[in-house]
DNA sequence: TAAAAAAAAACAACCGATTGTGTAAAGAAA
DNA sequence: TTTCTTTACACAATCGGTTGTTTTTTTTTA
């Protein structure tokens, strides 16, 4: 019955117009070698037969696929899903497609997908490592064939290549030093991980600092390492920071979800905020403005990051074999005060 | 200096063990024609080599490149990047890599992506309709080659083709009869559009019958026709509502952020939740059960659905020609009782 | 031992766009 | 008019797996 259709190739369009496929080919991308008239007749019967050039027999002659591959612990992070939105808009604008992959923050999961992403023959890779990465030696597989790879926000410390980050050391500072101004004394922190150059652990440094410049006391009984960061950790560790004989009255928190679960807790328990504990979260969430009070926090600009990351990556492509360029690039975060911790 | 590093193809195993390409080919999909003292061979030299197949190079030859195409308006709403989790879980058992593409809810956009993807030669593509779009013909291509298509949620009513959805007419009856056996005697109802068959309308359409089927009446006073689903608009819509010389006991928001502005809208006036003014959301986002009082829900099922729309997908292409199968996935939704509806 | 059958691997075309090189036709210069 | 340039297009190889067909090798059977 029904016929199968088959694809309009350009070779089609070259036996109905009776040109060989290369005119046809360099027509419909304006080489300068074709005249106007046949470039506008070409163009013409292509739209006529409904051609749609075929990305992967492109890709595989030119050896890539103006895709971007993106490899990251899960999308449904507000944080992510927003980088993701970041890239995605960024590579359409240049008529890249973007694959996703979710580690799931698992290792194993980690290094297969970077195997398919090159498996697909990707142009560039972005990715934000899986908690449990301790090595990326699987990654080399792109450096090793020029792909330019970016890390994104949770990067490797020891891998020499593109980074977009904010600074996270910076963040964590600023974060604190706000609370010392409203005037807190006692600031609990909450944080992950313990080894050095990771994420949460140059937040914890940033709250470290400003403690001493500010001449305050680094109490180890305020500062919790969680096993997660989720809503049920947050809970527990700030039910713990209220058990303490002389409790915190402050908490730089290092994600909104966090934040959150401190103020709810605290408000269960009749401790009054800011007045008696104040708290400053990190990200942004679309939450943090909705809760009440509203939690101050720390801006994470994750699209701007997936704008940057794409970036880099399309720009790396034109400028091949620049070997030198392989820089770190710091976006930066800014204190947001809301009810949280507003106290004068 | 550094050479250019060449990927390793089946040539090269094939160069370097005497044998031909097509062995290696076989051998390396354990093909019954291969001793298994070769096979065994050519996969050790394979990762030896660190071989890695080209995606691109099977999928030009096979005409089928092991991806799904998603085509929806954005991917930072919470239902939405649940569904594309949903998805590329799914797809990721079956080794199928996921693209995504937003459409921003342009009809425009909608259509050079549907172009972008079938020239990426998609295997399958899975779409949430743009708000503006209207006509679907730039679908046309999908079905006119065999490449199945999925809709999910917001689909087309003139379409024949597989769609996955929640039954949006029982859903919405549900929450506005669990408002109705909690005292509600005024209910108010938040919509969008109104095409028949639509989403917002189908949902409307439940509120509707259920008033009617518990005697109650239709008040037009009552219901509000949004242009954007957004917490300003809700808080703009709730202000309208409150500002009635009678005042609605219930709300039925067809959204959970249009719930939460209500219930804060509320909260502002003084206005008691639940006791003097009900409210019961859709979509069980994260932030209806953070926020204080709890929001009523109703579920949907996102990640799920993902899921039954990858499979769909991944099990059309194995027994294509299957003119038949362009069925109806409805999945189950349930009521989330919680504070803000609770009163008896 | 020769012929038949089965197993294993080789051959070669193919998917569709790209691009370096070659060649005809048209126009310019001699 | 002849030769030299341009201009416009054709030819053909190429990217790297896949697969129908054929050939060679091995094993089985008569």
């Amino acid at each position: 019955m029904m016929e199968e259709h088959r694809h309009v190739t350009i070779y089609d369009i070259a036996e109905k117009l009776n040109l060989a496929t290369s005119t046809i080919s360099r027509a419909l991308k304006d080489h300068h070698t074709i005249s106007d008239k046949t470039i506008k007749k070409v163009k013409q019967t292509a739209k006529e037969m409904g051609f749609v050039p075929n990305t992967l027999a492109a890709g595989l002659r030119g050896n890539t696929s103006k895709t971007i591959g993106i490899l990251i612990p899960t999308i449904t992070q507000p944080f992510l899903s927003s980088l993701i939105s970041g890239i995605e808009i960024t590579a359409q604008k240049s008529e890249y497609s973007v694959i996703i992959m979710q580690s799931h923050d698992s290792y194993e999961m980690e290094v297969n997908l970077a195997k398919s992403l090159y498996s697909n023959r990707v142009s560039g890779v972005i990715c934000s490592l899986a908690m449990e990465t301790k090595d990326t030696s699987h990654f080399k597989q792109f450096s090793n064939n020029n792909i330019p790879l970016v890390f994104v926000d949770r990067v490797p410390r020891d891998y020499d290549t593109f980074r977009v980050v904010i600074n996270n050391y910076l963040a964590g500072y600023k974060a604190t030093k706000h609370l010392i101004e409203q005037g807190c004394k006692r600031i609990a922190h909450l944080t992950a991980g313990s080894e050095f150059g990771t994420l949460y652990n140059e937040r914890k440094r940033g709250y470290v600092d400003a403690l001493l410049e500010h001449e305050l006391p680094i109490d180890d009984k305020l500062i919790i390492n969680l096993k997660e960061m989720t809503y049920e950790d947050g809970v527990k560790a700030c039910n713990q920071l209220f058990d303490l004989k002389t409790r915190p009255d402050g908490l730089f928190a290092p994600g909104d979800i966090l934040a959150v679960s401190a103020v709810q807790t605290a408000k269960k328990r009749g401790i009054k905020i800011p007045e008696e504990f104040a708290v400053i979260g990190f990200n942004d969430d679309p939450i943090s403005k909705i809760i009440e009070p509203n939690i101050s926090t720390i801006t994470h600009p994750a699209e701007k990051m997936g704008k940057a990351a794409a970036e880099l990556i399309i720009k790396n492509l034109k400028s091949v074999k620049e070997e030198d360029a392989k820089e770190i690039t710091f976006l930066n975060t800014q204190v947001l005060i809301r009810e949280s911790s507003r106290r004068i």
